[in-house]
DNA sequence: ATGGTTGTCATACAA
């Protein structure tokens, strides 16, 4: 056998899908880690996040080298960028605006036929604003688009209807929704990522776009999920204080395929980190 | 209440 792909059947139907996501924090400074997360994790896709690369400096071969021929990128200089890297290959791929700005902040994919069951499964791969440091739309502009990034979110759920078919959406999202998606709600909910404000917008697109949250239904609140610690720690293990800011969601009629779910807290500790870990989710 | 770190690109700015 040694299929490449995970879980075949003998007639090459995809019966396993690994999706991760992974906001890297410079894609050309941390393609290392890149390669050793793929080697370990083996995901089929990797939709990566704040790459800060333009197009012409991603560094493909580094990928390609290690069986992920399939990339599709849309990167700026200095900020942002996002990146799909996968073992299958795509039929197509697109990049959304969102909020009125050119921001690379998302990039789609859909699975060509050679995905077996999967064919025709869409990826989404967001990077949501960060939002500033203050919770005030009036007094802080990057919060205004962060809720406007958001708003419009919700907007597209309902509209287009991504979720309509089989797909998953995937990033940085920089919003922890729930209550044990931080590790002290209460001392949270003035901190940009956690205000009540940011969170109803996450659930409201959630909601409208019928998408379920594929994390969180594999591991139920009260259990604590962080996937960022804050590089401002003296201790990140020992202060603990993370927040879920990566999602995957998927569409419903993905929901009672859903395997397993991981959040790879070691990647936190490897030398150099982003400070965002990679997030897998298993469909079978 | 404050400052704490990192990456990019060159000096502050975003996170």
């Amino acid at each position: 056998m040694g299929s490449a792909l995970g879980l075949n059947d003998q007639a090459g139907a995809l019966m396993a899908l690994t999706i991760a996501t992974w906001n890297i924090n410079s894609v050309r400074l941390r393609s290392g880690l890149v390669q050793k997360f793929l080697k370990e994790a083996k995901p089929d896709i990797l939709c990566l996040q704040e790459t800060k690369c333009p197009d012409d400096q991603f560094p493909h071969g580094d990928f390609r080298k290690i069986g992920y021929g399939h990339i599709a990128v849309s990167g700026q200089k200095g900020y942002h960028g996002v990146a799909v890297l996968s073992r299958l290959p795509f039929a197509t791929q697109s990049v959304k605006q969102f909020a009125g700005k050119a921001d690379c902040r998302h990039i789609s994919v859909e699975l060509s036929e050679n995905a077996g069951s999967l064919a025709g499964l869409v990826v989404h791969n967001f990077y949501v604003p960060a939002g500033g440091d203050i919770p005030d739309p009036e007094a802080n502009e990057k919060f205004a688009h962060k809720l406007a990034f958001l708003d419009e979110m919700k907007q597209w759920g309902k509209k287009d209807k991504p979720a309509s078919k089989k797909a998953v959406l995937v990033g940085d999202l920089n919003v922890a929704p729930l209550e044990h998606d931080v590790w002290s709600h209460k001392q949270m909910i003035d901190v940009v990522s956690h205000t009540p404000i940011e969170c109803d917008k996450l659930n409201a697109a959630i909601k409208s776009g019928k998408w379920v949250d594929a994390v969180r239904t594999l591991k139920p609140e009260p259990e604590k999920l962080f996937t960022w610690w804050s590089y401002r720690a003296a201790d990140w293990v020992a202060s603990n204080r993370g927040r879920r800011l990566d999602h995957i969601w998927v569409s419903e009629d993905l929901a009672g395929s859903l395997k397993k779910t991981e959040i790879h807290r070691d990647a936190r500790g490897w030398e150099r980190p982003s400070d965002h870990v990679p997030v897998t989710l298993t469909i079978a």
